[in-house]
DNA sequence: GAGTGGTCTAGACCACGGT
DNA sequence: CCGTGGTCTAGACCACTCG
């Protein structure tokens, strides 16, 4: 046991990660603290912590203070997605973008969704809905609602050239939100404008996203037949 | 300009935002090196370094040496998805977990299965099926192919009472891989497994891993109706 | 070549949370 | 209470890459 030194945070999530691997550490084991490792790898314990808050926020490793750092029971996969604007989706693959604004209407909101956004029921909300296009094929179809409390400014807005997917990412920001995916079928206006039949699966994005405490917009995105979302994946247990 | 001091990594994130938010650095702005904010915020330059990496994982700053930080000019949300065992899957909702095994043969794969696992078309591979229940009630079909060159083993399972899927992550641990997420219509044996209709929208998930160099496993998992992913998203621009 | 982020160190203090 | 991870510091060297 001349132990070897391991001098940079990769190396050392390296050795973690065989260690695991090789059921040194199985999953449940609590693993020596973050001072007798780097002892042991001859390193800072700066070091060592680097590698294994980089596991924790894999999955792999369940850090608490006090309790110590242990090899996590259930490895799942975390994926991280990246959700550009539609624009940017679109030619990014290499294809020019269209936009067709369809709706723009100050209106009392159905009851699930001023539920949903946290607005009074009783007020308005401003709804806009609009048809994206890839090579003058439709793309996707954007249904959305904007809290005219959180903002206001987009009451002056029409959306007729700008979408409101844009407008907002530039105008308002947000802290926070939530994404929903689902399969659904097309229903007959959505099939129509997707040139698609109803009934067709469609790929559904329902997005809420949140300033602080207050709710900014609830957008729903209709993806034609065929869309798919691809990402990478870590490296788990 | 007395220049208030951030001491934690927390603040000086914040007040980063917070310049971003105020168009005091401008989506593309290259803003000051981390000696000169350090200074300016009266610490370390290892606390900048976080805060700023941090909000560089984000996807809110780009960072590159010697070139500096700017932040992004495309913002994208970016959300990271869980996605666990199936079993866990059922259970963290409450409920009960089944598993049922359909088929399970080392078979020549067709040509795509073969050449997206890289395999040599005419050798075999594990193909193993099974619905996985919930409360009794179909929940997904998995639909999976082994690659024997990488995971011999996995010969020797009959994958009877055991998932693949849980077997595989005990067994062959794997590097990275890629995932993907797609809307289609239910074929009619799909349709009668869920119990539902053929050509019901059904939300797939398609998996392939790698341990290093070598493809593990393309696994394609078909949800039923109702279906969703759940996610939160960070705080962008 | 030189400026910038990336990283490591040795030491210190703090906050949380099991016991 | 007191051990463990979380964080900060001041300084140093390195690696990448733009000009």
């Amino acid at each position: 046991m001349t132990g070897l030194t391991f001098n940079s945070w990769q190396a050392i999530q390296d050795e973690v990660m065989r260690r695991i691997h090789a059921r040194v550490w199985p999953p449940g084991t609590v693993i020596p603290n973050e001072a007798d490792l780097a002892l042991e790898f001859g390193c800072a314990r700066a070091t060592v912590n680097r590698a294994l808050r980089a596991l924790a926020e894999m999955g792999i490793l369940e850090r608490r203070r006090k309790a110590g750092t242990r090899v996590a029971l259930h490895p799942v996969s975390r994926a991280t997605l990246d959700i550009p604007v539609i624009r940017q989706e679109i030619t990014e693959r290499g294809q020019s973008y269209g936009y067709q604004r369809l709706s723009c209407a100050i209106l009392r909101p159905p009851a699930e969704i001023a539920r949903t956004l946290w607005i009074n029921p009783a007020s308005d909300a401003l709804h806009v809905s609009a048809l994206h296009l890839s090579e003058t094929r439709p793309f996707v179809i954007e249904d959305r609602w904007i809290n005219l409390t959180t903002a206001p400014a987009a009451a002056a807005q029409d959306f007729e050239t700008l979408s409101a997917n844009e407008w907002l990412v530039v105008t308002i920001p947000y802290t926070h939100g939530s994404i929903r995916f689902t399969a659904a079928a097309a229903t007959a206006q959505e099939a129509e404008l997707l040139c698609t039949t109803p009934g067709a699966p469609v790929f559904v994005v329902e997005r809420l996203t949140w300033d602080h405490e207050r709710t900014v917009t609830l957008a729903r995105l209709c993806y034609g037949p065929g869309y798919s979302i691809t990402t990478g994946i870590g490296t788990p247990s």
